[in-house]
DNA sequence: CAAAATTACTACAACGTTTTCGTGTTGATA
DNA sequence: TATCAACACGAAAACGTTGTAGTAATTTTG
């Protein structure tokens, strides 16, 4: 109905100029107040607001950021996303996303079509294509037209910008210790394929709890899990397989330390099918604190990621570059930002 | 390191007017083969890609789409934003969120921003504020600007703009069906306060369930739960509590039918722990197909509202709606579809 | 061979802002 | 009474595109 008002129109039905306009909204001194007050008046009257692509086209700067990241559907990101929005939001910037769908190609082409002008920087964490490929073109491309690039949970080392992870490592050798600690004597590890970063660095730890309380590995127990289509149905009968032949071969496995909580919901299902009771003869902790952990029965005893803090923290960190990057010629140099783990006790440990 | 590149730039270099190299990139026949080929060269090698800001001026058109919904952190809407997100980029869209945490003037402020010019059209699930409070002037002043808005979900019927729902009514009424044919005498129903529309109508589907059955409802075994602070921890305690206390008062209660899957999960939990076997003693029934149903012991069976269809279709909508604004000046009626409902039937019923 | 048509460009306005640099009135100063 | 600030405003450029309307130079046509 009622097409968008702008400057020109208030400035021919005031019969001023444009820039009159443009500066009385602006309190300007050159303006006298007789003028701005009729100004803003008439202006409220037509409800005049400023057009952001214009000011986005002017100022060079489109106050927002974008953030591709592999699923939506997935506790952790989302968590992550509203840390990201909250904070963006209070300084006036918003948020646009981008799915990789865990797929080289998309991370690709959502980065290009963001990086056309529409955004002032990234957050992003890799698809796992783009991990197993180890091309991060994109990415050097991306800093190297000066757009702001903040990565986090699945980061590349080599890639020279700011980074937001979580103490993997620790977060796991706590989990394990505490474990061995609640009487666990062998303990096994659900864990994903080597190049997904954050598997490898939770198995570290893992790997460091036993070696610290001298206890010799069995690979046997370590169950590098593909990870292919994780959150999807049809694949959770292979996890539970898995799991199964584990606790066949191995009945007196009486601890597992899962790198996400999918796995280790699976784990205790399957385990309570075979008649093991958790946590009297089988103790699980599992990775990120999501909506399952705290519904499994047992609750899930976890390793909790603060996706929303990693979040924050990731907008803050982005935001301080877009600015930084005009005042500040000289390179900053890259901060890496480590958000600690909780571990949070619950039914399935004793 | 390197500044973007722009048409001007490209045509200084090569000598030329930016006109020609515009239309050079855009293989008009008033260009020479010969310099078409020469100016797309040298774009190539410089790496230029217009700016999308300085399109978005010029055609008035942001190719971006906003989404507005209460929370990220919950498995329906993700899948919605999934679906929107898919399908958007498909057809070239960009997809901008904001959250309204529930909050009425959240929900104001981001769409305030976007309608700045940010976003062709707005896809919007109301936040329970907004519900409560009726008010529902920022939707209309957003239509009055012509600019497209599409609900889903949780919509208000008397805001004219295109609509993607669930038929709750009859997803509830065939669940609640299936509860009694399978046997159950005494259903209980764990809803939300009225205000939230879509408790209201799966309300209104139990009703009829019972009604066609010749079952007279009892008030007792409506539990109307007030979901402030759905997802938050802290108030588990008190939906465990009234399940408890239903139990107790009617123990002989052997079905539930929950308008959400955490009270269908809750339910469970309280109901085992009370010695209720699940689901020889006790059938549930939960709404929304997510990760909890799916993990749940037993799995819970539930109706499935397929949210990435939703979300496709609303995004589709809105994109038709956009597109048809400029062509058509004949205000096409709204559409409200109607996704329909799969009751997933897993072993928490007989 | 002059007129008309084609070719291959360029200039310019426009999208909606902001901002710099004028510029014409005042009133005060020397 | 010239000179000069101060005041209140306007013109125009700029951000990066696209598209319309020229305009030279060449080629075709009658």
């Amino acid at each position: 109905m009622k097409k968008r008002v702008t400057l020109k129109e208030l400035a021919r039905e005031l019969d001023v100029s444009i820039s009159t306009v443009s500066k009385a909204l602006k309190n300007s001194p050159e303006i006298s107040q007789d003028t701005i007050d009729k100004v803003k008046a008439f202006a409220k009257l037509l409800k005049y607001r400023p057009n952001n692509i214009a000011l986005s086209l002017k100022n060079r700067k489109t106050k927002t950021i974008g953030i591709i990241i592999p699923d939506i559907v997935h506790h952790f990101f989302t968590k992550v996303i509203k840390g990201v929005e909250n904070y963006a939001n209070k300084k006036g910037y918003n948020v646009i996303i981008g799915l990789s769908n865990e797929s080289f190609a998309n991370e690709v082409i959502n980065m290009e079509m963001l990086a056309n002008g529409s955004i002032d920087g990234f957050i992003i964490s890799m698809s796992r294509e783009t991990m197993q490929r180890q091309d991060y073109q994109h990415f050097t491309e991306t800093l190297n037209e000066d757009i702001p690039l903040v990565m986090f949970d699945r980061i590349a080392t080599e890639i020279p910008c700011d980074k937001v992870i979580v103490d993997d490592t620790r977060g796991a050798k706590i989990a394990v210790e505490t474990l061995l600690k609640k009487g666990a004597k062998k303990i096994a590890i659900m864990t994903t394929k080597d190049y997904v970063s954050v598997g490898r660095l939770r198995t570290k730890g893992y790997l460091e709890a036993l070696k610290n309380n001298g206890i010799h590995p069995i690979s046997d127990l370590i169950l590098k899990i593909d990870d292919d289509l994780l959150y999807e149905q049809d694949h959770l009968g292979a996890i539970e397989k898995q799991v199964q032949e584990l606790l066949l071969i191995h009945p007196d496995v009486d601890g597992i330390f899962a790198v996400n909580e999918l796995y280790a919901v699976v784990a205790m299902k399957v385990a309570k099918k075979m008649g093991f009771e958790i946590p009297n003869d089988l103790q699980v902790i599992g990775f990120t604190d999501g909506m399952l952990s705290k519904h499994a029965t047992p609750a899930l005893s976890t390793v909790s990621q603060h996706g929303e803090s990693m979040g924050a923290k990731a907008a803050e960190l982005v935001i301080k570059r877009i600015n930084g990057r005009i005042d500040n010629q000289t390179k900053e140099p890259t901060n890496t930002i480590v958000i600690s783990t909780d571990l949070i006790l619950r039914g399935s440990t004793k």
